[in-house]
DNA sequence: GCAAGGTC
């Protein structure tokens, strides 16, 4: 008997029916002399410090370095503390009989290195002897779970990729455990600082976007603006120039030739470009986005947005949630006429449903290369029946924009008008002339500046108008806001660089901080210890928050570098690299952590609010 | 009591 075993009972299932294997048993299913069963995530998890002999937080025990790492089943929060997870437990125990009977596993968990890392955890704790292969495959069509299966490689291929994963599973637990509990035990609060590789850095950019924000000085700067009449349409242009002072930019206000100072026609046409603009629709939404768009346009929190599109995953509703790919393969693609086809009726879409079915779609988020384990989200086409108004939100945000993504580019007139009047003034105006994929929400565009005319009249150059009215505006330099959910879920993808362009942005994303999956509760940790709060929609440091802050932001532990630098030491062991080296490293990073925070939180102010 | 990673 062959056992296939999969990362979640999602995939278990498609294969098994690809298969033609249909008889459901308890945590598998079985047909044509095969066996499918499935993990759920990390079954087992690297076991806590007491299981080496780490009684209780004691500085004496620090740091803590077990000379060999054990596994331990996952535990959950329970009244009498923590305890193994029964349906863990009991998935483990099926997953052992199976493997017992079995005379070759293949290994289908998701093709990357926390999914190699699920698998060899469970097999090292069952100490299994079992041979297995891996099936390796970045899509779940029929086709690619044929192609795999026809493409089989041997499990010792991926020894080094388990390395690399094991690495970074201990180096978290090393730097983690012990930065936590010498943080903890020095600051003499009894109450738990954690600090850890990605939740420490997201702190310190909360915490230094809030400072920065807060120490911010306002400087004053002035403008000069002039309305201008055409045919009694009367529209606003501007003088770019910032003036530090009032007298400079009144000098200009002077040079004004307006109606009131009795020039007729005052305002001179030097010159008007109208150039249309392509606007290319929105990649498909991975997690990250979603989770900002539901952030920004419904105020869900990114946890929030998390379950409820894990409960539409589990009606089938939507395709797998914690992807980190915005893009599709062609056979994916291939399906998607007839996916938009099931808009048709929809309250909301049904128009552009139509509009769209039979007409030639936007292949931008169509990239093979581009999907890593999952492909971007899309409804599956299954009917959606009573949705919760939450859950149908996020389903319509899912929706929605699967008709942007395949939409026709939005084309705008952009016009820009040169009026000479003493100096020169620039009014501009951007009107969309075919809508494209903007008419899904048709919702306005976000980034329109301020002084934009809604629409502007049609004016010649040489055309002298009058000039109706002048102004001087008082303006002064706006600090960069605090982060909220969608700033920070989005600085985080890039570990706290500001990069505007989507598709760069998008090349960084394997260094960023934490993944798709964690990022969400990154957040809820750092609420959980009381070292930030959501105050309307902003995430603000609390004491605590600025106190641990403090502390520790001129250590590596804080900064997003120390992610970006183990990831390439991490790549290197999948290429072959010795993992001892790396290991060395990361003690003795963990013995001088440990040691700093030792001393340094003595000297802490903790501000109990 | 503690990390980060995955998922019901």
């Amino acid at each position: 008997m062959k056992v296939i075993i999969a990362e979640k009972p999602s995939v278990a299932r498609e294969i098994a029916k690809v298969f033609g294997a249909t008889t459901k048993k308890d945590g598998y299913m079985e047909g044509k002399g095969y066996t499918f069963t499935w993990a759920f995530g990390h079954l087992l998890q690297l076991a806590a410090p007491q299981e080496y002999g780490f009684y209780g937080w004691n500085v004496q025990n620090l740091p803590m370095l077990p000379l060999k790492f054990k596994l331990a089943i996952r535990k959950v929060k329970t009244k009498d503390g923590m305890v193994d997870d029964p349906g863990v437990r009991k998935q483990l125990d099926i997953i052992k009989g199976l493997f017992d009977e079995a005379t070759e596993i293949i290994v289908a968990t998701d093709a990357g290195r926390e999914g190699e890392l699920i698998f060899r955890y469970i097999y090292y704790y069952l100490k299994c002897k079992k041979p297995f292969k891996r099936l390796w495959i970045s899509s779940q069509t029929d086709e690619a779970i044929k192609d795999g299966f026809r493409n089989l490689k041997p499990g010792s291929d991926y020894d080094t990729l388990f390395n690399s994963a094991h690495c970074r599973s201990q180096s978290d637990w090393l730097v983690g455990m012990n930065a936590t509990q010498a943080l903890s035990l020095s600051a003499g609060t009894r109450s738990v600082l954690s600090l850890g590789r990605v939740q420490t850095p997201t702190l310190a950019m909360i915490c230094a976007r809030y400072l920065e924000n807060k120490n911010f000085v306002p400087e004053p700067f002035y403008q000069v603006s002039i309305m201008v009449d055409k045919d009694g349409q009367v529209f606003r242009a501007l003088n770019e120039e910032k003036f530090k002072t009032k007298e400079e930019a009144q000098l200009i206000i002077d040079e004004v030739r307006d109606t009131a100072s009795g020039v007729p026609d005052g305002g001179h046409i030097l010159s008007v470009e109208a150039k249309p603009r392509k606007e290319p629709p929105p990649l498909l939404h991975d997690l990250s986005s979603l989770q900002q768009e539901a952030n920004k346009k419904k105020g869900f929190t990114a946890d929030q947005t998390l379950t409820l599109l894990q409960n539409l995953y589990e009606s089938k509703l939507v395709t797998y949630p914690r992807t980190g790919s915005r893009y599709i393969g062609d056979d994916v693609f291939a399906g998607v006429p007839v996916l938009i086809d099931k808009f048709k009726d929809h309250p909301e879409f049904g128009k552009q449903a139509t509009a769209l079915s039979g007409a030639k779609l936007s292949k931008r988020s169509v990239n093979a290369k581009k999907v890593t384990d999952h492909h971007a989200i899309l409804p599956t086409g299954e009917i959606p029946y009573q949705l919760s108004p939450d859950r149908q939100a996020i389903y319509d945000l899912v929706a929605g924009r699967m008709l942007e993504a395949f939409h026709q580019d939005c084309i705008k007139e952009i016009t820009k008008i040169t009026v000479q009047s003493g100096s020169n003034f620039i009014a501009s105006g951007t009107v969309i002339s075919n809508a494209g994929w903007r008419a899904v929400f048709n919702e306005p565009d976000e980034d329109k500046k301020e002084e934009e005319n809604a629409s502007l009249p049609k004016v010649k150059q040489g055309e002298n108008l009058p000039v109706t009215d002048k102004s001087l505006l008082e303006k002064q330099t706006k600090p960069k806001p605090m982060y909220n959910e969608a700033s920070l879920l989005k600085a985080l993808e890039t570990a706290g660089k500001e990069i505007d362009d989507e598709e760069l942005r998008y090349a960084m994303k394997d260094s960023g901080l934490g993944t798709p999956a964690t990022r969400a509760a990154i957040i809820e940790t750092l609420i959980k210890r009381d070292y930030i709060l959501r105050e309307k929609k902003n995430l603000l440091p609390t004491a605590t928050g600025l106190a641990v802050y403090d502390v520790v932001k001129d250590h590596r532990i804080a900064q997003a570098e120390l992610t970006g630098n183990w990831e390439k030491r991490l790549e290197e062991i999948r290429s072959g690299a010795s993992v001892e080296s790396f290991q060395e490293e990361i003690k003795a990073y963990t013995r001088d952590i440990t040691r700093e925070l030792l001393k340094a939180g003595k000297g802490m102010m903790i501000v109990k609010t």
